[in-house]
DNA sequence: CTGTTAGCGCTTTCAT
DNA sequence: ATGAAAGCGCTAACAG
């Protein structure tokens, strides 16, 4: 059990060398030149012997930890945004990086101690994601390493990923006009202060901009706007319910896949098929959305990507803020013409 | 930007005595006796330089890193078990330990490197997680650090947290005869393999032994059993809707919450409503669970709880498999009488 | 081409 | 009651 890992001087002794020459043969210094023999040398006594550096004694040694940090509010650990960090993750393996995970449930007090954690573990970078892209609050510490911020915005530092829900919004409306649906179209989740930008996200706030900005540039205007503080699936279907008490939409643009789950359910309970009476389509492309019937055409928030081109930034050089494409999921609530 | 980190050494220099008194003082030693002046001079001089120890030189010197390591297959970032770990993140941070994550894909290559990688940064331990409950595959590495199994098993650590399927099956039962059901229920998502523990999951087998063993203790047997071999929503909907052309049920007992979401749109399609015509009832709690209409009532996975006991026993001692009560989550498709 | 030496920042005997 | 010195495992100057 607690049998002594073996160490660079072991390997160096079986293999009849100093340690440097085998720390230099084992790192792979370039400019080195180092007999070949040796070098057989080496590498044969470090196999034999199950060599394994002692990442920690080389952090200390070269300030590089090869691990960075993630410290998010609570992305981490929710369905909707884990894509963030399997992204993160799978960049970071790729660059032979490991990752801390950190939680700070948005509360000051845990954020300010996931940073020194992370910190004096000597990570070479920070990772801060947060679950609504929005500013993040960054605690006022020293932070010495390269920082990106990931679906958020901090005035600190400047190099964030974020979705490009500008485009995202756009995209929709323009999906619907290949939809051959001009009009007759409802949107579900409205809120003027989130439009304004005042709450939940400034990113929502762009989707919005991107949506109004190709609803004028179509010349297009909705049929009715069903508002809403929270898009939970409730409020979906109680506002759909409402909604089709008075008319017959065409079409139910949701803000997002729970709303539209709503929106399902109310439209069953109406007897209205999707997408032959109404269609549907929508944002975010949760999990919910191919366990619909039929699925649901949706705009994906790219999780994944965005969470590997954040590692990739940190460990590269970076300096702009990068906005990540929104795909179109195809599903089948939308058909094309 | 490059301003370098204050050290132990800066401290001891500021409050006038040597790393050492600084050390012991910092750290807290309960042995030592250092004047109470001393004691306030250099936490003084910690706070006022806003000193933090550097976590990889204490490594270095007493082999204790304050980290773990996560090493999943898919877990860490699948909604479904995203409890695991922001369990274990809870548990991890009130131990003041910081946790690494690393995920495999089931492959072998990739489960190697994961735990060198961790083992490399001398992690205090090492966390097994799998996806769903089985014999994990421990990589033949020597591992010299405790190390916990968690929603699966292996021969060679003997700790596993699981859940406690056997009487979390056996609650299913118990709690439709509290609705005053003892018959015409039908088991969605039967499967004679996985029954007999050959794939998928051992626990899962333990699910079905434990109906099986509180439906013989009551005397019940099922109306129909429903056979798939996967269990996602399109699967419980075709199912379901075959099974209403031929009879009646009074409830429907699910393998978990994806099956009953699309029993639910079976029904909603004959126009039956839950829970008044048919009821059901299900396993996981999956974040559906609390979207349908009515809210599905199921006998919830406690992830959060095992993966914040998974970190307790790594910690602390334990030789002991676990087994995590399965809770009744009670939601409306399945009234008491 | 290769080895000696000196630390990285910290804890820990062991003296004083 | 306090400090000097050694050393964890590694890398990087600098000599040979």
């Amino acid at each position: 059990m607690t049998k002594k890992r073996v160490t660079l001087a072991d390997v160096a002794r079986l293999a009849g060398l100093s340690t440097t020459a085998a720390s230099m043969i084992l790192t792979g210094r370039p400019d080195t030149r180092l007999s070949v023999e040796a070098h057989a040398k080496v590498h044969a006594a470090a196999a034999s012997l199950g060599y394994r550096p002692n990442v920690a004694a080389r952090a200390l040694r070269t300030d590089k930890s090869r691990s960075i940090a993630f410290i998010s509010d609570y992305v981490a650990t929710t369905r909707f945004a884990s894509g963030l960090i399997r992204g993160a993750l799978a960049a970071a393996e790729e660059a032979k990086h490991v990752m801390l995970v950190l939680e700070t449930g948005g509360e000051p007090a845990r954020e300010i101690q996931a940073v020194e954690a992370a910190l004096d573990r000597q990570v070479d970078g920070l990772i801060f994601a947060a679950m609504r892209a929005r500013e993040v609050f960054v605690p006022d510490l020293p932070i010495n390493v390269p920082t990106v911020m990931l679906n958020g915005t901090s005035a600190r530092f400047p190099v964030s990923v974020l979705p490009d829900e500008y485009r995202g919004g756009q995209r929709v409306v323009e999906r619907l006009l290949e939809a051959g649906i001009s009009d007759g179209v409802v949107l579900l989740g409205h809120n003027a202060e989130v439009e304004a930008g005042l709450f939940r996200s400034e990113t929502i706030a762009r989707r919005f901009a991107g949506i109004r900005a190709a609803m004028k540039a179509a010349d297009m205007a909705f049929l009715a706007e069903l508002s809403c503080w929270n898009w939970e699936p409730g409020h979906g279907y109680e506002l759909t319910r409402k909604v089709l008490k008075s008319t017959r939409p065409r079409a139910i643009l949701c803000l997002n896949d729970r709303l539209a789950f709503g929106a399902y359910q109310a439209l069953a309970e109406a007897r209205l098929s999707v997408p032959e009476d109404v269609a549907v389509v929508s944002f975010d492309n949760d999990e919910l959305a191919s366990y619909l019937r039929p699925g649901l055409t949706t705009i994906g928030l790219p999780h994944e990507e965005m969470g590997r081109r954040a590692v990739e930034l940190l460990l590269g050089e970076a300096s702009a803020p990068q906005l990540i494409e929104m795909p179109v999921i195809e599903r089948g609530s939308l058909p094309r013409v």
